[in-house]
Parts: C-alpha cells; structure tokens; sequence
DNA sequence: ATCGTTTTTGGGAATGTTCCCAAAAAAATA
DNA sequence: TATTTTTTTGGGAACATTCCCAAAAACGAT
C-alpha cells in the first residue's frame, strides 16, 4: 500500500510533462498545453518551438490526468463470458471496428463463466471509468446489481447474446425463435419424428427462446412432445457427451437431435460415430451459430446462422448513440433483433 | 475538445467522493481515505461510519485519481495480432490468470494484423499509462520504435511467438525448430520424398525456424530439397488455396506438406479434396499448433502441438518478475522456450 | 503618439486520491 | 492533577492536465 519505494523509482523514470516543456521554454503550461491540443489561440511560431521540444524530449500525454479532469476515459469496456469459440472474438471485432471509428478504446473482459469473475471486472471497470460497457453475461448471472452500478449513474450498458431482461438497457440479439422453429421444421420436413433438444440452462433468455421455437414447431406439425427428449443441461461437453449417450440409450432412441449450439451438435456427432451409428441415418444433427468448423467436419453440420460481426457492430452503434446522447435529449433503450437463417448440410441429409 | 457540456453533465451525475462522505460526516477527506483504504491508524467506530455511508451512497473508488497520484496502474496490456483462431485468446486466458492472482487487470488490444493499428494501440496504452505488455506483433512490423517508447521509460515488455529480436527484452517461444524437424522426419519415416513447405514471411522469426527445421530434416535424411516446393507466403487463405493448386499442378507434384499452421494445413485438404484426390494417399499433410479443430475433421490432421496456455503464462510470469523487480535489482531480459509435441493423426497415415 | 482591437500568454482552480507531518484528542502513567 | 505516551484526526502537497479569466503583447487605425 506504501508508495515510498515507487516515489523513488519514479523520480528516477521521471516521464517529462507539459510543466518540464514549459520550464525548459520559458512558457506556462497553459500554452504548452494549448499547443499540444492544437488549440487555435497560440502563436504558430511558439507551437512549433513545443511540438520540436515535445518530439525531442519523447513526450507522451498522460490520459489519466485529462480522464480525471474531463470525467470521460473514451474507453468502452467489453464483457463476454469466454472467447474460445468464435462468437464472442467475432463479435468484439464487430464492435471494436464500430467504436475505434469513433474514437473510442477498447477493454475485454473475460468472465470464463464465472459470476464473481463478472463482479470483479465490472467494478475494477467501474473504477477506472469506462466511458459505457458492452455486456454478454455469464451463465450463471443471476444478480445484476453490478451492472445496475452503472446505469444508476448514467453509464450506458448494452447487452447481446445473454441479456438482462426487464431493464431500461438496450440490447441486440437474434430471432432466436424463429431460428429454432426452423431447424426443427427442416427435421420434420426430411422426415424426422422423435426429435430431442439439448437445451440450456433456463436463466438464459436465448435458451428459452429456442426451447420456444422447437415446442411451437413440433405443436404446428402435430408432432406429439416428448418430455424425455428434452434435456437441459449446463453447456459443458462433459454433460453433452453423457446426455447424447442418456438419449441414444432410450428405449425409443430419438432420430433427430436439435441441439442448443454447435459444440453441443458436434460432441453428439462424435458421440454417435464412436457408438458405430451414421449421421444423419441414424441421427440427424443441427446445431446452433454456424462456427466456421461446422463446414469442416464430416458430415457437414446443418446448423442456424446469426450474423456475428453485425451482433458486435449493432451494439457498438447502441452504446454510441447514448454515449453522444445528451441530457436534454436522452437515447431511449432499444432491442435490435437481427436474423437467424438455417444453412443445411449432410447432417440432416445427403 | 471542449468539456463545457460534459462539466454541465458531471455535475448532474455527479458521483460521490471521498470529499462527500467527509463532509457528511464532519470528517476529513484523509480521514475517510484511511477508513477506505484499510488503514490502521483510523478509530474502529469512525471506520464502520464511514463504510456505512459509503455503501449508502454506493461510493465507488476513482481509480484513475489514484493511479495518477501512485504512478502505477496496475493494468498490463496485450497486444495479438488477431484472435479468431483458438492460438491467442487461450494465450491471453492463460496470462490474465496468472496475472490476476497478482492483482494485475488485462487491457486486451488486437492489432488485425495492421502495423497501423499496432502503432496506435501501443500509443493509446502508453498513454492510459499500463504498467507492462505483453505482445505478439503484426507479421507487417518491421519498425519496432512503438515498443522501443515503453522499454526506454523502462516499462517491462515481454513478447511472445511473434518475437522483436536482438532486443534487450523478454521472449516465450516454442522450439519451432525441432517442431518442425520432426515433422518432416515422420512424413520421410513414413515413406514421403517429395516435400512440400509453406512457409511464412520471413520477417516472422518462428516462420524461419520452421523452415530451418523443415531444410535440416530433410538434409539428415538426404533428400533433396527442390526449392520449387518452399512457399513462402503471407498466411492469408486465399494465397494457401492458391499455392496448394500451385503445387499440386506441377510436372512433378509433391507427396506431402508440411504447413505453416493449421488454418493452412485444413486449407490444403480442402484442395486435395475438391480435386477428387486423397488424403494422406495422394498427399500427406502436417500441419503446427494442433488447433482442436485438427482432431475433429476427416482425417484428422497431424500436426505439431504447442503448450498454449503455458505460453500465456510464462509470459504474465516474466512480466511481473519485471514488474516487481526493484531499480537496484532489476530483473534481467529472458527468454523461455517451451517444448513442441507431435501429434499423430489421419492425414499422414492410417 | 494614442487608443482600440486582436492575438497570445500566464496564473490559478479543478479533477479525486494518498501520503506526510503536525495538531488534537484520548489514554496511560506518575 | 499533571505529564507523558498513544491514538486519531486534519491540513496541505502532489500527481498531469485543461479550462477560464485576466493580463500582456502585438497590431492596426486614427
């Protein structure tokens, strides 16, 4: 907690300042700095004579100081629960695109599934300030008091993907319904009646909307729901690997399987080759986000796209629109629902 | 560059300080500075009334004011050059762990492959004033000044992979060399002369130990090395796609490739493939960083593993050996080299 | 040369916090 | 009770910057 030792070092490591330019120049720091900013009001002559000085000396602005004074960091800071997949690094992209346009930084926060992970980062966020926050929240996120820290005192927050539901923030997600509706339409339509879903946990708003979207499917085509054939679990591998194998060891195996996302989709296709039965003959697979590696594996995997990079860039433009809004004429909270589209490949047929 | 508006703003939401808290309750502002800061010498009784109000008025501490009083603001920076592939965000998940449990925040920064982009993030984190970073440049960095900017204030840079050679700083690599090597020693054993290589630009130091590796193997062995097989390209798809046609096309096409990467590596058997040709029959392949992928496509792919998150962490680790070394003893430049692992798979054989 | 205008510069306050040193209050000792 | 010791508190400086306002300098016109 002391500083003694640092004081010390800094001295040493003194970074120069406006007041070392100005010193050295016999001008005040006031004019270095309007020099620096290129603030109109400052001799030409004398700006030159600083940025020369500046140049020479190495002189690099020192953000925190201006961040304490202006009370804006132009730092966003963006949370996603893990970024192994490719979902979330996509959509940071998008996003990140979005806002360096408008001069904005970028900080990521990886949660790695953890609450009080996600609790931690949004107050040391807090703490330093960022300027608004782009939030997929944990699967475990419950209590969004951390978040509510933030909206309470104007930092806008937009959510995607896993969003807080019944707040005044704004959001983007995708038609998850209708995403869900039709892979289990495509599998009814290519014959297919014992269709089971790996579903998530029901905290999730997007894993209820594609529970929704495969009951409704099955209720319009008059297929009969069977309970047994709906699992929702924790979205690890470990837990799909053991419920495909809980489904495919039924007394009445199910010929289908809409599974809640394409690492799901995929351990069960490993599943079902290593207990010697054929996709899509023996199963038909769809899963859920169409990861670049659903193209790759054998055979393809029929899966519901959603546009990932425009997830990221639709968020960016929220946050924007009320990070440029003003008192006197608020941003009002938005849902943006971008569309799914289904991209069928051998999994579901040849 | 006005703040008039946003001090207008500040003052409507303004956030309380330690000031309020003080003068709430008839107390000074070093007073509550203590009561805040777990300090000792601070009356219980005063503490507890001082926490009380802070929660109450749901104070959070202004991380900024405090780094730029202290100088140090506990946040390192990563720079990747991209993070769609699994390689760079399991990197990062590997260093923010180990530099979380030293108190460190992570600042995540990925250039997209731009030097443009690189020079600008590398600018802005000097100037948000991070403690260290931890890099892997853009395979356009020729020009390695930005960096030299940190290392001349003495702010610790360790890089990784991508590595800024003859440089008084810190490095975490992998034997690319015997990596490679043994590579291209299993496609000989198996019975392979004829063996293609694409390589990356060699201003990319581990591009060029691959290769050494590749020419070594193959000199150990006494096969020719025909140079019309060594391509040396820009690590883009579209260009593998190419190059692999390329070679394919020759009077005297290749028996095997030995692949930069794994995104490569997948890219050739997508060509072998759409030719109507097999693999490995017709053309063996290896591919460098056992991305998951390789495992779950048909076949799968051979290729050279590497400890990615142990990356991550060997780099945090020399960071905060700097970071923690003192101006009398200073922590001297290093470089890890962690070990590569073969990994057998399909597409070299049955 | 004098006055009025414009351009350029300097001084000081403010941002929120921690640390040092001194002062005050409380407690312990004589 | 008076004195010493310990505990607790307050005041001010420091960090680097920008902005406001006033002062100074330069310029132009009479």
């Amino acid at each position: 907690m002391t500083i003694n030792a640092q004081l010390l070092e800094k001295y040493k490591m003194h970074q120069p300042t406006i007041i070392d330019i100005a010193r050295q120049l016999g001008l005040s720091k006031s004019t270095v700095s309007r020099a620096l900013t290129a603030h109109p009001n400052v001799n030409e002559k004398t700006r030159q004579r600083v940025l020369e000085l500046a140049d020479k000396l190495d002189y690099q602005r020192n953000q925190l100081a201006i961040s304490l004074l202006t009370n804006q960091t132009r730092t966003v800071g963006i949370m996603v629960p893990e970024f192994i997949s490719f979902f979330f690094p996509k959509v940071i992209i998008g996003a990140q695109e979005e806002l360096a346009k408008a001069g904005y930084n970028v900080v990521i926060c990886h949660s790695n599934e953890s609450y009080a992970t996600e609790v931690t980062s949004a107050k040391s966020l807090f703490a330093s300030r960022v300027d608004g926050l782009i939030v997929s929240h944990t699967k475990e996120t419950r209590n969004f008091d951390h978040f509510r820290t933030f909206t309470r005192k104007g930092i806008p927050v937009v959510f995607f993907n896993r969003v807080w539901e019944n707040e005044e923030v704004s959001k983007v997600v995708v038609d998850d319904y209708t995403g869900a509706y039709q892979a289990v339409e495509h599998l009814i339509q290519t014959g297919r009646r014992r269709i089971a879903h790996l579903s998530g946990p029901d905290t999730l708003p997007n894993s209820r909307s594609r529970l929704n979207g495969y009951l409704d499917a099955l209720k319009h085509y008059d297929v009969p729901v069977d309970p047994s054939l709906v699992i929702s679990y924790d979205l690890t591998l470990e837990k799909a690997n053991i419920y495909v194998n809980h489904l495919l060891n039924l007394p009445e195996p199910p010929d289908a399987l809409f599974a809640i996302n394409d690492p799901t989709a995929i351990e069960a296709l490993k599943v079902v080759k290593s207990r010697g039965l054929r996709v899509p003959d023996d199963l038909a697979i769809v899963g859920f986000s169409d990861d670049p590696i659903s193209a790759l594996i054998e055979p393809g995997l029929t899966s519901v796209a959603q546009p990932v990079s425009e997830i990221g860039q639709e968020a960016a433009r929220l946050l924007l629109a009320h990070l440029t809004a003003s008192a006197d004429q608020p941003a009002a909270p938005t849902t943006v629902t971008l569309p799914t589209r289904l991209v069928v490949r051998g999994s579901t047929g040849s």
